[in-house]
DNA sequence: GATTATTAAAGATCTTTTTCTTTATTAAAT
DNA sequence: ATTTAATAAAGAAAAAGATCTTTAATAATC
């Protein structure tokens, strides 16, 4: 009947996940803002140019740490800093791709990636065509190798760009092999142990949204 | 001063955004069972399936005005049709892409987007290298031609992905030439007039949730 | 035929996120 | 020095979304 205590869990509360998915974009912004030149910014100079609310910016930018002045802005070098070590883009993240097929050799070859510290220093996959081979620099492996890479080197994050059918197996695999963050390209829904993160980036989402949209337009 | 008068405006109060995202996977997910020869349905199947709640799955299928039946759930045919009518699925979409280099080429050939009747007509871009040639079958043009066809043909959908610092310029060039969706792969946030809808998919966002919780784990 | 278990539907509540409002700070202008 | 305008910060309110609760329907079981 008490039911009540249960919420006496704390909840760690942490950064509001839009928060997080708004800032790589203020730190693009802010690079190049920095690029010419400019040494402070203003929020809503920000606001303005990302299409935003005022006060959400500065919320946002609150969660790094860094505080504004009044009449002049934040030190774009400061908010650079800031946004970095919050994002961890930092530090050098390396990362085991499996499916090396259209999409795959396309992030592989993506070099804006550099940015965020995340580097793919392996592909795998099954087609004998492509394993022994090489795509812009990064070896593909047959999936066989992965655990036996994966434990002597120290791999935190894979990217699934497999078919949805094999999207499964891979990540149970990848979960198997102490992968703690997985990237998730295949349209479907992946299970994985509660200590595994996974991001999806179901393309089809976004198609939807806008093919809905020229469907039924809005009144 | 009497401001509240603003208020008097109705907002069309549409389908939220997330149920139309959700939306895909159900129809992924309906069309495998279909061709295993399941006829129904039930909600707390769909949910448990992807990780959703319940009652979330309801509410997002009664969108479709399809109603089930208690003790049996939702016919997955009638289902089908119902999601594919409500996003667009069942139409004909022809688009444009800008900007064919590892990205661009990704998604020309990808095979999975028929499922969504999107269908991309013609490539643009600007490195002579690429003009003149196909991918997969989809010829690829100097940008210069985009206005030219796009006026003959009748293309409602652009796609952008050429680096960041031309996407401003094509989504100004694609909104002249009456193109009433846009779909930006490119990190930056473009500004177009307003009957023009634009549906970012920032692969930045993605990575920067990962990585802020690799490198900072929830306590 | 009555009962039970499963399910959808509708409504209420809670949570999260965004927007609005107020206050305080401070560089620039007077 | 004083005033002004631009700005960040903190808090309140509103909006959107997700979850929980209750009710009603109905096929399957007894
Ligand atoms: N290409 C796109 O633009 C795009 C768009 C949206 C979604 N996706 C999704 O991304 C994924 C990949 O798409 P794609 O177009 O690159 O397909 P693709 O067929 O070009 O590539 C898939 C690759 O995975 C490999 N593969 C298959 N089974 C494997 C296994 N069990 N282990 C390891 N490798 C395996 C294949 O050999 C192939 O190289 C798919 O799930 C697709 O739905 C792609
Ligand atoms: N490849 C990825 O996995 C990836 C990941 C995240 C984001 N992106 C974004 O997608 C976009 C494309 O990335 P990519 O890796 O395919 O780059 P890319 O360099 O391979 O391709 C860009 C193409 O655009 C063409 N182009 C340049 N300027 C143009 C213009 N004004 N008009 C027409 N075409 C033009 C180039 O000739 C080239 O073919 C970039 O904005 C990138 O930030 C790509």
């Amino acid at each position: 009947m008490d039911s009540a205590v249960v919420s006496n869990i704390k909840k760690p509360v942490g950064v509001p996940e839009p928060t997080v998915r708004r800032m790589p974009k203020y730190l693009n912004l802010l690079k190049s803002m920095q690029k010419e030149g400019d040494l402070f910014v203003s929020a809503p100079y920000i606001a303005r140019l990302q299409g935003l609310d005022n006060t959400q910016v500065v919320k946002d930018l609150a969660y790094t740490g860094i505080t504004g002045k009044p009449r002049v802005g934040y030190s774009i070098e400061e908010l650079i800093l800031a946004l970095e070590d919050f994002l961890g883009f930092n530090r050098k993240h390396e990362a085991f791709l499996v499916g090396a097929g259209f999409l795959g050799s396309a992030l592989i070859q993506y070099q804006g990636f550099k940015e965020s510290g995340m580097r793919i220093v392996a592909a795998f996959d099954i087609d004998k065509q492509k394993v022994g081979k090489e795509i812009g620099g990064v070896p593909v492996f047959h999936l066989e190798k992965f655990r036996d890479l994966a434990s002597r080197l120290h791999i935190s994050m894979g990217i699934i760009s497999t078919p949805a059918g094999a999207a499964q197996n891979i990540a149970d695999l990848m979960a198997g092999w102490g992968i703690k963050a997985i990237w998730n390209f295949a349209p479907v829904t992946i299970k994985v142990p509660d200590h595994v993160f996974v991001q999806d980036t179901h393309l089809y989402a976004n198609l939807a949204v806008i093919l809905n949209k020229l469907t039924h337009p809005a009144k």
